[in-house]
RNA sequence: GCCGAUGUAGUUCAGUGGUAGAACACUCCCUUGGUAAGGGAGAGGUCGAAGGUUCAAUUCCUUUCAUCGGCUCCA
């Protein structure tokens, strides 16, 4: 472990001490290092954010006492009698598997803790840390244990690298895409309708340029589209599991004595779209494609911004495929992943996520199921990550994170491998042999939802989007009242653009900061001189000026 | 849903126990301009909502809604 980690950690103990001294009440939790940091949760503290100076104050002023940090190991018995007081405690004692454990000593503050901490609070510089928020967290991240309240701070071996960070979290509030979508009009939300995207004229412009980007990849891939209706009754997810599973998290409409559910993912209608006719094993794989919009009654606290939303627009697909079409269709979905997330210029991260507790089918069945993902990673050389029991009920998955401009990790496009659900609703094929199987499916979405991905494009390129991209490409000023009329002739022959002409009765200065404010790729100035020559003047994002050009010049600039 | 924070004009924000103010945006007038804010005037707000305390509440209290940062969850 390296010193800042020994730094974070020695922190938190420093943080446990400030707080008993003046909450004494408080019972403690757990307080590891953490990225960029370290928090500690305690149980009966009852304190707000106006309470973290003071506390930090103290944190400070304990850090120059050069207090040294006394590491013991101890019987879990005699533990168990320190911590009498502290039931939190008491209780990891229990779960630690081996016979003796570790506590680190601070005049008479003793915490149990696995360490390693800095030999003396010497070591660090008071200015290197910041309290920085307060929030609940329940006890070893389980909602049914009770809540505890979480104090975390930041801490680096330096106090530049602090600021470094602070200075970096001043940045990303400057992506953000709540903010971007506001300044440039792309998309509002309303307190009638949360966690639900109203998309302005120039949000839908991305929104269409995405999905006919994405539409492109799938038609090359040999997907057909299909539509499905948004709502149905409950029935058809009594069958597939989901009501079981999921249905306190749906939109249920009661209408003559029937309930119908608004739909909260697309699969069961794909499956009665293969059902309609009889299938040949030479008709696999079926691909088919939809732009789902799902409902899902996400809790109220979940709802963030487009990354978190209860309507969902999925670019949705479903294959149906043999046995022996697994691999293939998976590498099939691996590389079309790769050529859109190429495109868009963002990198990806893998993860393998497994058999939860609450699966459906057998556990041979999963054993395969998850060996084929693996294969298939393994073999397309993608370094990914385990998540343990995150699987869907159905089957495993291969899901595909971004991080967003706080580096926070959002799941985009997902694969899943499901033996499950076609067998569940009796899916058929007929094989060579003349006897019935049933085929396999795969649920996937490229980009994952349309909402989630705007917003992670949105603060990857904090606004300034790729020329393809951009709802405005051009913006055409002309200089005084005797240029509008070339203004517009040139709007005429950039029509393969998107392009708007600002003929205000204002200063040229003022068009272009208002052009430029709003990040358009290209702002061309026309006056007496680009009228005379048949010109034009173009500035380029980011105050670069490409001077004076033909017009066909310009256009062969973004071809 | 839980913990913490926030909510004042279209936007970004000041402000106050005696029913509100700036900048930008908007409308009108003047200005006809050369690379990031030309000048003037005007309009715009039941201070998120509902209760309560008070002679008086945007301000204090309670409840509630929404948003943000976490936790949990994410088919």
């Amino acid at each position: 472990m390296n010193q800042e980690e020994k730094i974070r950690h020695s922190l938190s103990h420093i943080l446990a001490i400030a707080i008993k001294e003046k909450y004494p009440e408080a019972k403690l939790g757990i307080g590891p290092a953490i990225q960029n940091g370290f928090y500690y949760d305690f149980d009966n503290l009852n304190i707000s954010e106006e309470d973290l100076k003071e506390i930090e104050k103290r944190m400070k002023h304990l850090v120059k006492q050069n207090i040294n940090f006394e590491k013991k190991e101890i019987s879990k018995n005699e533990a168990k009698e320190l911590f009498k007081e502290e039931p939190y405690k008491l209780e990891l004692i229990k779960e630690i598997p081996n016979e003796t454990v570790s506590i680190y000593k601070t005049g008479n503050f003793i915490d149990l803790c696995a360490g390693p901490h800095v030999n003396s609070t010497n070591e660090i510089n008071p200015n290197s840390f910041k309290l920085q928020k307060i929030a609940g967290a329940y006890f070893r991240g389980d909602e049914k244990n009770s809540m505890l309240t979480r104090i975390y701070g930041l801490a680096f071996e330096s106090k530049e690298k602090l600021d470094e960070h602070l200075e970096m979290l001043a940045e990303a509030e400057k992506r953000d895409h709540k903010k971007i979508g506001k300044d440039l009009d792309l998309f509002s939300f309303h307190p009638e309708a949360p966690g639900c995207v109203y998309w302005h004229p120039k949000g839908m412009i991305i929104w269409n340029l995405l999905e006919n980007f994405g539409q492109e990849i799938r038609k090359k891939y040999g997907y057909q589209k299909i539509k499905t209706p948004q709502i149905a009754k409950n029935d058809l997810w009594i069958t597939s599991g989901h009501w079981d599973h999921y249905k306190d998290d749906m939109f249920i409409i009661n209408t003559e004595n029937e309930i119908y559910c608004i739909k909260p993912m697309d699969c069961p209608f794909n499956i009665q779209i293969f059902q309609t006719k009889q299938r040949s094993y030479k008709d696999l794989p079926i691909r088919y494609t939809e732009i789902g919009h799902v409902m899902r009654n996400e809790k109220s606290g979940e709802l963030n911004g487009l990354f978190r939303v209860r309507e969902i627009t999925q670019d949705d697909s479903h294959v149906f495929l043999r046995e022996d079409q697994i691999e293939e269709e998976i590498s099939n979905l691996i590389q079309m992943i790769h050529e859109y997330y190429g495109a868009l210029n963002i990198e990806p991260s893998f993860f393998l996520s497994t058999r939860p507790d609450n699966f459906m089918g057998e556990i041979k069945t999963w054993d395969k199921a998850e060996e084929d993902l693996k294969k298939v990673l393994t073999k397309h050389n993608i370094n990914y990550g385990l998540k343990e029991k995150d699987g869907a009920f159905y089957g495993p998955k291969i899901d595909i994170n971004v991080k967003d401009a706080l580096g926070r990790s959002w799941q985009v496009a997902t694969i899943q491998l499901d033996f499950q659900l076609p067998a569940k609703f009796k899916c058929e094929y007929i094989d060579e042999n003349g006897e019935k199987k049933t085929p396999v499916m795969l649920h996937a979405a490229i980009f994952g939802s349309f909402e989630r991905m705007t917003g992670i494009l949105i603060e990857h390129y904090a606004g300034n989007f790729p020329f393809w991209l951009s709802p405005v490409q051009v913006s055409i000023i002309p200089v005084g009242e005797t240029h509008k009329d070339y203004a517009y002739k040139v709007k005429e022959e950039l029509k393969e653009f998107r392009v708007e002409v600002k003929d205000e009765a204002e200063t040229v200065s003022k068009k272009i900061r208002e052009s430029a404010t709003q990040k358009i790729p290209y702002i061309i100035t026309v006056g007496d001189k680009e009228v005379e020559n048949h010109t034009i003047s173009v500035r380029k994002r980011g105050n670069e000026d490409l001077g004076e050009m033909q017009i066909q010049e310009f256009i062969n600039l973004e071809k």
